[in-house]
DNA sequence: CTAAATCCATAACGCTCGGTATGTAAGTAA
DNA sequence: TTACTTACATACCGAGCGTTATGGATTTAG
């Protein structure tokens, strides 16, 4: 049991980025969902070979979760934002731009990873898809609560049921992002999202 | 060129009815996607071998089309039904309702198919998610020309957009299918579409 | 300079995949 | 019965999967 994490580089430095390695493999996990991306997918665009992707990160379902962090880390922070706006609009309106700002941006893959990595249903890859529903679920949570408290603050009416809201929003968010990985155009999706805002309550 | 298509059963007469055999498939690829189910999946829950399956369907993806086509005549049909009703608040009620109805149902998986395969992203699988997404754009179309005629018919404002809202409703449901297969349960998934139809413009 | 440690490259492992060749059983038509 | 047609059962194919064993290259520690 060798407990020294002394950084002291004994041995050969490694020749590679690990972070550049990793956003490399979100970027194949995001466009492919776990189970589409394989390991030579993801040497090729990580530009390592397989034992170096099995000595930095440990295996592939242990590189999906470090990429899956880095993922909400970088790509949905504005999530957090969004929970933290003064009104239940305003929470509405600063996810729905974001998710529209994220779907129409021209450098990243299409879709989202959650969502397309929470429909895989590979026998192995259930612990992965439990991951990701966990993570979406507590979101979802999050947005609850959120909704709650505006009823207290008197931003939505306090007839409105908090948790269909949540997931009402949360659905036109999925729906959102498989239209986009379905091939929507920006003005679709677009125009998807202004209509969500004008049917939304409590304006 | 053996054109004899007479019903005359010359041979050994299978041994299994091929309806049987194509509702058992559909229940596969419902619950484990196109790639997800594998032959061996397909061929213990058919109760047939695998040379009989390939003799009676042709192949995986030939056998997919079939239990897509399958599953759009029997538990898509309140899609037409909706398109039917006479106004657009009943399409969009009509809508919800059906997918709330088929999602909590007991004896079915959880899911939508077509949701499940759009989403699957393998190299080879590439024609069938052309297929689902093209199956489901043609339903999108048939909702914004429902919607447009509801413009003209006064139902919904002048100034609204019927392909937003179409897309809208789409979005709802592809996010009900998802938080269903992800395990919502039925009073959860009936707060969303209590919701989204209280929601809905033009009451 | 020697020894230990760490990384890279190649190739292989066992496994499952979709699809098929082969031989036999079961039915009809003459 | 005899010939022919069709379906079943078994076993196999080549390819791709995630993972790892092996050996050489490159660095630090003593």
């Amino acid at each position: 049991m060798d407990l020294v994490v002394s950084a002291s580089h004994r041995g050969r430095p490694r020749e590679f980025c690990t972070e550049n390695a990793l956003a490399a493999a979100l970027a194949v996990f995001w466009r492919k969902g776990y189970e589409g991306a394989s390991l030579s997918d993801l040497t090729d665009a990580m530009g390592i070979s397989r034992p170096s992707l099995y000595a930095a990160f440990g295996n592939k379902e242990a590189l999906f979760r470090q990429a899956l962090d880095l993922y909400e880390r970088e790509k949905m922070a504005y999530v957090g934002e969004a929970l933290a706006q003064p009104t239940a609009r305003g929470v509405a309106e600063y996810m729905l731009m974001g998710a529209l700002e994220r779907q129409t941006s021209v450098c990243d893959p299409r879709g989202c990873l959650g969502v397309v990595s929470a429909m895989q249903c590979g026998d192995e890859a259930q612990a992965i898809r439990s991951e990701v529903q966990a993570r979406g679920a507590a979101a979802n949570e999050a947005l609850i609560a959120r909704f709650e408290r505006a009823k207290i603050d008197g931003d939505v009416p306090p007839t409105a049921d908090a948790g269909g809201l949540a997931r009402l929003l949360y659905a036109v968010m999925q729906g959102l992002a498989m239209q986009a990985s379905a091939g929507a155009t920006a003005a679709e999706l677009r125009s998807l999202v202004d209509t969500a805002l004008q049917c939304w309550p409590t304006r």
